[in-house]
DNA sequence: GAAACCTTGACAAGGTCGTGGTAAGGTTGA
DNA sequence: TCAACCTTACCACGACCTTGTCAAGGTTTC
């Protein structure tokens, strides 16, 4: 069997096998498995589950945020959306004077919800 | 007074008035306060309401979601951690070969870490 | 001054998150 | 074969998310 079983793994990484096991059901790092339906962990994964702990401890995230992260990396389309809001708080109103930044602001709102 | 109150801005926004104080508390969308401490909005975060509430039900994502996104776009620190955590996902070990691969894992991650 | 608004604070309740268990059953290896 | 491992499927629990409602009290406006 290629790879370390998932109580190897949580002793190598941290990890509770409980959580190894949850980890993989938000999509963050799935392991392959056996014939037999046995999660194996390779060295690349194991570095990510170790990587990935460290990321969550030091910011304070959830696994959800960290999820969260993932769907927007693999979706331009809700990357650009949230993107777009965002930036558009950075603006001031009063730099473009009130109208122009509304009609700004649908304008923009429209151009992206038209994807749909 | 200028801007709408509350009960006005739930009006025209479709958000219900607890919900626009439970926005504001995520730090969202903070509108002016009046002397006497109403809660005033302007055209632009009427808008942004209005946009708020579209990408949430467009994307089905919570207002948790859009606040870390929030987080991470001004915390370049989180930004960069968690971006380069999602992209050494993108490689795949057998590009490079599993020793090479792990080295790189290892050194990336030292190296963000040690910006703390 | 009274009706109609606003404020904050609290209680409530269903949902998800993070985590630990336990049970019933299949796999592996000496 | 038998111990030691693995699997999925549940129960449980505290914490937080999203919403609503209600109470006690200040503001605005006629």
């Amino acid at each position: 069997m290629e790879g370390l079983t998932i109580n190897e793994a949580a002793r190598t990484t941290g990890w509770s096998a409980r959580m190894l096991r949850y980890v993989e059901q938000t999509g963050l790092v799935s392991p392959a498995r056996s014939a037999a339906g046995y999660r194996l962990y390779g060295p690349a994964q194991l570095q990510r589950l170790r990587t990935l702990k460290e990321l969550l401890s030091r910011f304070d995230v959830g696994l959800s945020d960290v999820a969260f992260a993932a769907r927007m990396a693999d979706s331009p389309d809700l990357r650009d959306s949230v993107q777009a809001w965002l930036e558009a708080e950075a603006r001031r109103p009063e730099d473009v004077g009130a109208e122009d930044w509304l009609r700004f602001e649908q304008e923009k709102h429209e151009k992206l919800l038209a994807v749909a």
